[in-house]
DNA sequence: CTTGACACAGAACGTATGTTCGTGTATTAT
DNA sequence: ATAATACACGAACATACGTTCTGTGTCAAG
């Protein structure tokens, strides 16, 4: 009996999952029975198959019977996700909200590819959006001019998260870390050397979405 | 003759990539000569030779000749580039750059994965290696604790272009944009607020590497 | 010692598959 | 009018290809 390795796998399974990859990678599609026997040290056409088929029952890979190369990695979705760049976000205006019903299609609206893995897992689901940041009042949130804020959509957050506000008695917008404290709101900076904003409970506070990720393309500054 | 649209492409030619395209994102595998003439309407696999032959012709899709489904979309590279993180970057320690002749493999060490798509055409090319950022010490860069600083590696800097030093004297690691003006080096925060650090051109400064991006995932703050 | 499970192998087979050849029509250039 | 080119097609062919069948060897369990 060969020696198993994680998951059940033996040293072939593992080697015939490589080689899959590599040619849908190097050579964009998959390969044959044969191809995978000579790659994998294996003579027989019936022993590639003997293996395949126990892949297949792992769930390892997703074959179409009787076609050629007609294997699939199940998993192998798109690596990024797109996130529109719905606006701006600048200190004196309102924060821009997508509607819930629309959604964005193609190229004609600015985005941002995020690849998956960056992205916290339960973002993965939900509609992320992006703004991008306009001048320079965003510097207590340690968020620059041209900066890309990718949001997802939230009007409640709980303590320490990063949230889009609106002051509309103030006209002013801010990215803060959020505490409720007792009879005040508490919006903290990100930036640990300044004072946090304190808003009573009477006053007005729009929480417009949270904050998840901030991109920055490093571009050349004018002298 | 056909009406020709874009890149002289006729109906047939776009039904064929359109067809392609969507075996390959549906079924994971490209589809065979027979399977692309029933999809688009041509009955002779002569014909769909013909057409594949043009289309090759104009960069649009390879083929390996004689071996089955062996169609290729060639820039249908990966999206992502996966980046390692080779380190931290902190200001009281030098910083570390990785080996010229190093490579990472699997998935040993600590990597990013980057949207190829959101970086500047020429780093897609090069090798990049991240930082990740350890201590409050790089506010001025507008840099937070725990950002993720990708970056290219460079041994000297154009005006205007930000990049992580390294001064000897004063052991200390700074990330700034750099300009060369008369008699001395002026490093300039990022931050619009504060003040350039001005280096004699007699003081030792060693360029480690150009910033090409930060990353922050946000998490949750502490009271 | 026997049996069953597992791993491995080669051969045979029918179908899938891509290429080549010959033919036809329409349009454009000479 | 003729030739060249583009577009279209069916048939034939050889090879690629996946499945099935039969067989062997090893090992553990009963």
């Amino acid at each position: 009996m060969m020696v198993r390795t994680r998951k059940g796998l033996t040293e072939r399974h593992q080697r015939i999952l490589d080689y899959l990859n590599e040619c849908v990678r190097e050579q964009g599609y998959p390969p044959s029975i044969r191809e995978i026997g000579k790659a994998t040290g294996i003579s027989s056409t019936s022993v590639v198959t003997y293996y395949l088929k126990q892949l297949t029952e792992m769930g390892l890979i997703e074959r179409d019977a009787k076609y050629s190369r007609a294997l699939r990695l199940p998993n192998a979705g798109p690596e990024v996700t797109r996130v529109p760049i719905v606006g701006v976000i600048a200190a004196g205006e309102p924060i821009l909200v997508p509607d819930a019903g629309v959604t964005y299609i193609g190229d004609e609206m600015d985005a941002v590819d995020v690849a998956r893995s960056i992205l916290p897992g339960r973002e993965k689901e939900e509609r992320l959006y992006a703004l991008k940041v306009k001048g320079d009042s965003m510097i207590d949130a340690m968020i620059n001019d041209g900066d890309i804020v990718i949001m997802k959509p939230a009007v409640q957050a709980n303590n320490g998260e990063m949230v889009a506000i609106w002051l509309p008695d103030r006209e002013e917008t801010t990215l803060k870390y959020f505490f409720k404290e007792g009879e005040h709101y508490r919006l903290q900076p990100a930036n640990p050397t300044m004072k946090p904003i304190i808003i009573s409970k009477d006053e007005p506070l729009e929480i417009k979405g949270k904050v998840v990720m901030v991109i920055r393309q490093i571009e050349r500054a004018s002298l």
